[in-house]
RNA sequence: UCCCCAAUAGCUCAGCUGGUUAGAGCGACUGACUGUUAAUCAGUAGGUCCUUGGUUCGAAUCCAAGUUGGGGAGCCA
């Protein structure tokens, strides 16, 4: 046989080439048939839709097929037709058949039915062959590469930050010791300390926990810049909304104050809706779907009042909610749930940290829209902060969705040298080893700002996922790092 | 890390206040069927009832600890 170019199944569907001789590869659904014809159903993962492969027993021996069950690869040349059945606009008619790699079906676990989300998240290494993670891992592509194209068209340049740190300046969460020492015989000091001269960098070195501060010295530089880079958090977190590995973007700029980083946060989430609406509509619609079935399964009362893409279509129509945390207090302390009692956390006065059941509240039932709080007690911020004029507030701001709640943090960090060097005091931040972040300050400083956006968090509100581990191929939480 | 729930066939689950031989649907396999759509119909096989210990004449069932998974909380993105 000749060496025919594979296509991939997208493209045939969108052919229309009718009576042309092709190849496709791909991965078996189902097979089905009866004494003179048997049906392949094909998916190559280059779109949620299978191909319909025709199988004539007159011409392919039934003994070629005979090895192929759900979940084996197959190279099949035939002739694209129109379809005369319904179902399916074409399909193929097969005249040669290559088995590429056989799936026993006594072992091969996943079935042409059903799965739930826990057993393929066991599965991990076969689920990329479901619809479902097919469906997300598209849209996370696509996600990914809108991202980037968001922040080229603007004018920023992308910053690698550094993977490996040495500090822990942020207090941003547990950090994940790097170190080429011997665990079971460290180098020690004589005071009985581990001796991390001795190690590979010199010093105590760890996994990134945010790339903020590096983006804010290439900001005060190139004005803006994005990193868009793995993030690691050892805290012992078991949530539906926690990884212990997890991709953040965190765009960092010059010259804006906490209100023009508010309007990019807000532009930015919704171009990110839109690009999944415009080119991902299949995959959507498929995981819409799933989403409906899902919700079917649950009390009325927990039920979403909004499908999925409504959802998308409601966030991306209206205007955030823009608000202050003293105001957000006042609702609160005068909503229902706090005056009956029902929140676990009430709220009593104003300096108190808002709890999720309170986020979720603002959101889902009192503004009934994503929700953005700026003007947050300094107690309860972090110290690179800006503060205000009333020496209790900083210029902090979160971005508060349904579901998932918190989804970006961000602020207009302190550009003046001595307040923030009053800051890091007050806080007990490490001065000495950041110097290099004070000098900014100390050499032409410019008001910036700049937020963190937890990309697994977005992929759970734009698929309707509720488990984070759903979001990402590989899942990194606690006790949790197979694959 | 804390609170709650669960673990029974490849998958999803039923199995009552402890009672002798462990159940269904789906999947798999075999056969039937002239175009099916997670095909249909008939039949067959398939079990360390999560682990360890305890109570009992007797445990899938009760108790304890552990493991794993799920939901919620905290931490946060």
């Amino acid at each position: 046989m000749d060496k025919l170019k594979r296509t991939k199944i997208i493209d045939l569907i969108n052919s229309g080439e009718y009576g042309k001789t092709v190849n496709v590869k791909g991965w078996v659904r189902t097979k089905r048939g009866s004494k003179n014809v048997a049906f392949i159903t094909l998916n190559d993962g280059s779109t949620i839709h299978n191909i319909q492969i025709v199988v004539d027993l007159n011409v392919i021996k039934e003994e070629d097929i005979r090895n192929i069950s759900t979940g084996a690869s197959v190279s099949i040349t035939g002739e694209l037709i129109e379809s005369p059945g319904s179902g399916q606009k074409v399909e193929i008619n097969a005249k040669a058949i290559e088995v590429l790699g056989e799936a026993d079906p006594d072992e091969y676990p996943l079935q042409p039915k059903k799965h739930s989300l826990e057993f393929l998240r066991e599965k991990a290494h076969l689920r990329f062959r479901t619809n479902t993670f097919g469906a997300i891992t598209r849209v996370r592509h696509a996600m990914i590469f809108a991202i980037h194209k968001f922040f080229n068209d603007k004018g920023f340049c992308n910053i690698h930050s550094p993977i490996i740190t040495g500090t822990d300046a942020e207090g941003a969460g547990e950090m994940f010791r790097v170190t080429v020492l011997d665990l079971i015989n460290p180098p020690l000091n004589e005071d009985g300390t581990v001796n991390f001269k001795e190690d590979f960098f010199g010093k105590e070195t760890n996994l990134t926990v945010s790339g903020q501060l590096e983006a804010e010295l290439a900001a005060l530089g190139l004005s803006d810049v994005y990193t868009f880079g793995p993030t690691f958090r050892a805290e012992n977190s078991n949530t539906s909304r926690h990884l212990a590995e997890f991709w953040m973007i965190e765009p960092e700029m010059a010259f804006y104050d906490i209100n023009d980083d508010m309007d990019l946060a807000e532009e930015m989430l919704k171009y990110l809706i839109k690009y999944a609406i415009d080119n991902c509509p299949d995959d959507l619609a498929f995981l819409s779907k799933r989403l409906l079935d899902e919700e079917k399964t649950k009390k009325q009362e927990e039920r979403s009042p909004m499908e999925l893409k409504e959802k998308l279509l409601f966030v991306l129509n209206n205007d955030f909610e823009r608000t202050t945390y003293t105001e957000v207090i006042d609702i609160l302390k005068n909503s229902k749930p706090n005056k009956k009692k029902k929140f676990r956390f009430l709220i009593e006065e104003w300096g108190a940290d808002l709890q999720s059941e309170h986020e979720r509240y603002l959101v889902e039932k009192h503004y009934k829209k994503p929700v953005m709080v700026t003007d947050y007690p300094k107690d309860i911020k972090a110290f690179y902060m800006k503060v205000n004029d009333d020496n209790k507030t900083v210029r902090a701001m979160d971005v508060l969705f349904p579901q998932i709640g918190e989804i970006i943090g961000g602020s207009q960090r302190e550009e003046n040298y001595n307040r923030l060097l009053k800051r890091m005091r007050e806080m007990n931040v490490p001065e000495k080893e950041m110097w290099w972040y004070l000098e900014t300050r100390k050499f032409g400083t410019v008001p910036h700002s700049g937020f963190g956006l937890g990309f697994e968090r977005m992929m759970q509100f734009i698929t309707g996922m509720g488990n984070i581990r759903d979001v990402i191929p590989f899942p990194r939480a606690p006790q949790s790092a197979e694959f």
